[in-house]
RNA sequence: GGUUCCGUAGCUCAAUGGAUAGAGCAACUGCCUUCUAAGCAGUAGGUUGAAGGUUCGAGUCCUUCCGGGACCA
């Protein structure tokens, strides 16, 4: 059974409350005493601006945070001294605390991993399109929602990672249809063309020929190869056997690019949906909705809803194929089959906010009872210097070619040093691999989601400073620090006295919950990128200022190590969080 | 036109309404005979887009405007 651990705030505030009634017979919230992190500047662990208080206690601040101070060292084993600074009453955690603090981490397997909580979560994300290969921006989505999934499950929550695989809709026909045309029989086989990519370039060339073909018509005509692909898509809808086999042929080359892309990603999924499957039952939604008279038949053949403030939305062509939305009202109802989550969270661009507007406010009008269970999460587009990607015009970041040069870059890098003499070849690949998606993911993760991103291709990623690397770093250093601890090292240290760095190392230790609850109710997975770079950089710093296995005083050994191993741990289950790995020699 | 997101150092980003707004990159200085220098220590860099307002206290909340993106028309 693990030592619990101190509960160092809610302790202090029932504290504080306390001294306020004993002191000023103020009785306050617990709300009101909200305690802060001390500025690195000055001494102490928390703070409590006294402001606040001044007024009800008829007091001056720098009496009154001296009284509720004074108060609390006498009243509390938890405060060693405080000091009152500018009207804030700061407050040193004692040294003994944090010896039990660091003891009591380390002796917990699972610290981390917050209590279980009776919470069904379902995370849809990466939802490709089966006509092109993914890009930058995709690996946002990708990651974005494993990590989000991730956090989740640490946070308590049973998670279910969901994709939705676009398989179907006007823009697949066009690659059909340029395929159809330009293809002959060539293959991905053939060619030696990843699956993906061959189908994309078939899509980039619908577009050429569509905006040449467009240049030479009258305005307003259709440009015959599109008029093909929207037959194709009726076509398509009826069946046609000829049709449904190329559909098939090509989606199966694509899938084959996508296994290889998402393997090297790292990224997985509990169950995928596919539209073409969900289209029909998206259309008995929309009859059910026809019937109830919530939508309606608009004198061009197309059904409709009218949503108040988000105005007329088609959810049935008039050629009566489906469309976007029409698969994803089919979508919400199965997988509420599937899952009865309490909790549904759609990973999609912020282009989308709109769209799931519109859906949500047709599940519930409706009449869903989970309709107010679903919740958009939106990001931020990844942008080039010259605008947004689009991919049918080719000016794309793709994934897997930015994955293989970084990897060729630490290559490169790796040949100068000398640290991972005695891998083998496999090991080494392995390690590329590793830190080049570290620095990838971290770089994309540690910005909060919700801010468009600027991505220059000339600048590369960095595996210096503030990176996934630094990280990985780190945690090497650790692991090469451990390997050569003596075996007889003991890891029940007794208790010392620690220095200042040790102590905000273990405080930062100690922080580890608290991030992963922000992170997990802000939906923001660059919570933890940015605490485990702090405790990154504190550990480095201490690192290099204190002598671990050098140390002569074995007390003091033992504890160095012993924090160096949960910084470890720690580093691990955050980065973990991201998805990332680390390894344990670079 | 309407809705919505964003605007912080040259660049990329931090900052639960709280103290002198912090990091990294780029630039410049130091530190490898010592636990991994992908590191550490330091110098320099700011009217937080603008103006009002709320508050003991605003980068953060409210209003208006400016700039950028996205979406709906």
């Amino acid at each position: 059974m693990p030592i619990e651990i101190i509960p160092l705030e809610p302790t202090l505030r029932s504290a504080i409350q306390q001294a306020f009634l004993k002191c000023y017979n103020l009785t306050l919230s617990e709300a009101a005493c909200s305690l802060q992190v001390t500025r690195k500047e000055f001494e102490g662990t928390f703070s409590l601006p006294v402001f606040p208080f001044c007024k009800s206690c008829q007091a001056q601040p720098t009496e009154l945070a001296e009284t509720i101070g004074q108060w609390l060292q006498t009243h509390t084993d938890l405060i060693a001294r405080y000091h009152v600074i500018n009207g804030f009453l700061n407050l040193v955690i004692d040294a003994a605390i944090w010896m039990a603090i660091l003891k009591s981490i380390a002796d917990n397997p699972s610290y981390g991993h917050l209590p279980k909580q009776k919470r069904r979560v379902v995370v849809e994300f990466s939802c490709p399109n089966t006509n092109k290969p993914q890009h930058l921006g995709h690996l946002r989505n990708n990651f974005l929602g494993s990590s989000l999934a991730a956090i989740l499950d640490a946070a308590g929550y049973t998670v279910h990672k969901v994709n939705l695989i676009n398989d179907r809709g006007i823009h697949i026909c066009k690659s059909m249809v340029a395929y159809q045309q330009f293809g002959g029989d060539a293959t991905p086989a053939s060619t030696g063309i990843k699956g993906d990519h061959f189908v994309g370039n078939y899509y980039v060339k619908f577009d050429q020929v569509y905006k040449e073909e467009l240049a030479l018509l009258p305005e307003g005509e259709t440009p015959l190869i599109l008029q093909k692909a929207q037959r194709m898509l009726v076509e398509w809808e009826k069946g046609d056997s000829v049709v449904m086999a190329l559909w098939q042929k090509m989606n199966g080359w694509v899938y084959d690019g996508f296994n290889v892309t998402y393997n090297q990603l790292g990224v997985t999924f509990d169950k995928t949906y596919y539209e073409s499957e969900a289209y029909l039952l998206g259309k008995s939604i929309v009859e059910e909705g026809v019937h109830k008279n919530i939508f309606y038949k608009r004198t061009d053949g197309a059904i409709a809803v009218d949503l108040e403030g988000l105005g007329e939305k088609v959810l049935l062509r008039s050629d009566g194929t489906a469309i976007y939305i029409t698969q994803d009202l089919g979508i919400a109802d199965w997988r509420y089959a599937d899952y009865h989550f309490d909790q549904m969270i759609y990973v999609v661009g912020n282009e989308q906010t709109y769209h799931f507007k519109v859906l949500f406010a047709i599940m519930s009008q409706l009449g869903r009872p989970y309709a107010t269970a679903m919740h958009h999460f939106p990001y931020g587009m990844v942008d080039l210097p010259d605008g947004k990607m689009k991919s049918r015009e080719g000016n794309v970041v793709d994934a897997d070619h930015l994955i293989d040069e970084m990897a060729g870059t630490v290559g490169n890098y790796m040949g100068h040093t000398h640290k991972t003499e005695g891998l083998t070849q496999e090991e080494l690949e392995k390690l590329h691999h590793t830190l080049a998606m570290g620095a990838l993911k971290f770089f994309l993760l540690r910005v909060a989601p919700q801010k468009r991103m600027l991505f220059n291709p000339n600048d590369s990623i960095d595996f210096q400073g503030d990176t996934g690397t630094f990280i990985q770093y780190t945690y090497a250093r650790i692991c090469s620090l451990i390997r050569k601890a003596q075996a007889n090292q003991t890891l029940d240290p007794p208790s010392i006295q620690l220095s200042q760095l040790e102590q905000a190392l273990i405080f930062q230790l100690y922080r580890l919950p608290a991030a992963i609850e922000e992170a997990a109710v802000t939906y923001m997975p660059s919570v933890i990128a940015n605490y485990a770079l702090e405790l990154a950089k504190t550990y480095n710093r201490f690192y290099a200022s204190a002598p671990i296995l050098r140390e002569a005083n074995p007390s003091i050994r033992a504890v160095r190590l012993l924090l160096s191993v949960c910084v470890g741990r720690v580093l691990k289950k955050s980065m973990a969080l991201l998805t990332i790995e680390l390894p344990e020699k670079m």
